[in-house]
DNA sequence: AATAAAAATTGACAATTGTCAATTTTGTTT
DNA sequence: AAACAAAATTGACAATTGTCAATTTTTATT
């Protein structure tokens, strides 16, 4: 079985190609830029949803918050990627909360406009379900490894996720600076901080990955996919 | 923060009862009926999917197979509950398998039958937009509990999210036998059928459960439910 | 009911992971 | 560049969980 980074990482599809004229310059005319400062809060847990974010710049985290106040981040969408319609489908609230991981500048569709453009929209629906199915698969993918898996692989998997989320370009040779910080990539990994520095102590010492300061730079790609491959 | 198990286990809705009547006669009259064994398979990981599949009788888990031939269970449908449509929207291979824990009897409507109807009817999308969007809720609600607490907490959910599955009627207060065998209840969980045992073993000797064979009745429902609400 | 086969349970032990308390490094501000 | 605050890292240890090898119980079959 080949390994496949997309089995474990949506990639990025644009929301609104779809759409005829006159519902893209409804859309257009409606839309709302909005920024974030880094930390700040796009929306809470258990909120209900007031509209859809398409991301234009930065990285925001998707997670739930436990009891302990400790954060485990389910996501992390990055430009390109949208988010928030499904509890807006579903009339639900929120499940998670999301925040910003750096500066951050969203497109904002309100709630109301959204549908209006929906319930007339055949494709769009049908653009909808499609990435609500393939986020479906990425997250039954994961969510299996992770529940069977030593932290050692789970932080394995994790950095080759994390370097498509934080890639520039479709360039996968290139190296990437894997910005995040240790309680964030530990919330994804879903272990405690402490544990997960010990993992990349030993990729480090086995030369698989390097830091620069806080970052994080994967310099053998292909070991951290046989690990993962092997799983 | 109040408990609710439904934060945990969807509510299986009907899926065809917004079709007009010409809708309905369609798809009564290309339905199959299909019957399976205990232990039988649906479908396998990896194929495609031919059709959507309706429960009439009996319970089918949902699984990976990981590369040591464990089984992670993400799902265990049951009488009501309707699957296999999601990597039929998507195009995509299924990413688990689907085989009958009991002897199963289910309603299969073929593809080309199921997206026809569906081309119609907009009601239906919608149906299935707010289904997936409630499967996922539940889902990351199940996995960001299960990242985070220790295989003792995730047996007390899963024992009351169970107890729901099994449950034959509405009325939660009679005592429901959970007919499940270790290893499928340790897949479920995601831990060694081993832990799973012990911890059954703390739960009977503190009186909150109690054995019939190797069927599970739950004594007392409420220290699970403070548990869980305590996590 | 006796028997065989399958499943569940327990014990002992090793490996993994989490927690708490330092210590070191990095980033920010003056 | 110095000083401070925040973040990352390490050490020591305890708690949790997984594995392997029996043993017991349950289920299915005759």
């Amino acid at each position: 079985m080949e390994f496949n980074i997309e089995k474990y990482h949506l990639k990025s599809s644009s929301l609104f190609d779809s759409l005829s004229y006159e519902e893209s310059q409804l859309i257009k005319n409606g839309i709302i830029r909005k920024e974030y400062l880094k930390g700040e809060c796009l929306f809470k847990e258990h909120s209900f949803s007031k509209g859809i974010y398409i991301i234009k710049k930065g990285k925001v985290k998707i997670f739930q918050t436990n009891s302990d106040g400790k954060e485990g981040i389910v996501y992390i969408y990055k430009k390109g990627d949208y988010f928030g319609y499904r509890p807006l489908l579903a009339e639900e609230p929120h499940p998670v909360s999301a925040v910003a991981m750096d500066h951050v500048i969203v497109s904002f569709v309100p709630k109301e406009l959204f549908l209006e453009v929906l319930e007339s929209s055949a494709t769009l629906a049908k653009e909808l379900i499609v990435n609500l199915s393939k986020e479906f698969s990425v997250w039954i993918n994961k969510m299996t490894i992770f529940s069977q898996h030593s932290v050692k692989d789970k932080v394995a998997l994790s950095l080759l996720i994390l370097n498509k989320v934080y890639q520039r370009n479709e360039d996968s040779s290139k190296s990437v600076f894997i910005s995040i910080n240790r309680d964030d990539f530990a919330g994804f990994v879903g272990t405690a901080k402490e544990t997960l520095v010990r993992m990349l102590r030993i990729f480090k010492d086995d030369k698989i990955i390097t830091t620069k300061g806080t970052k994080i730079i994967i310099l053998k790609h292909r070991v951290l996919l046989n690990m993962v491959e092997n799983m």
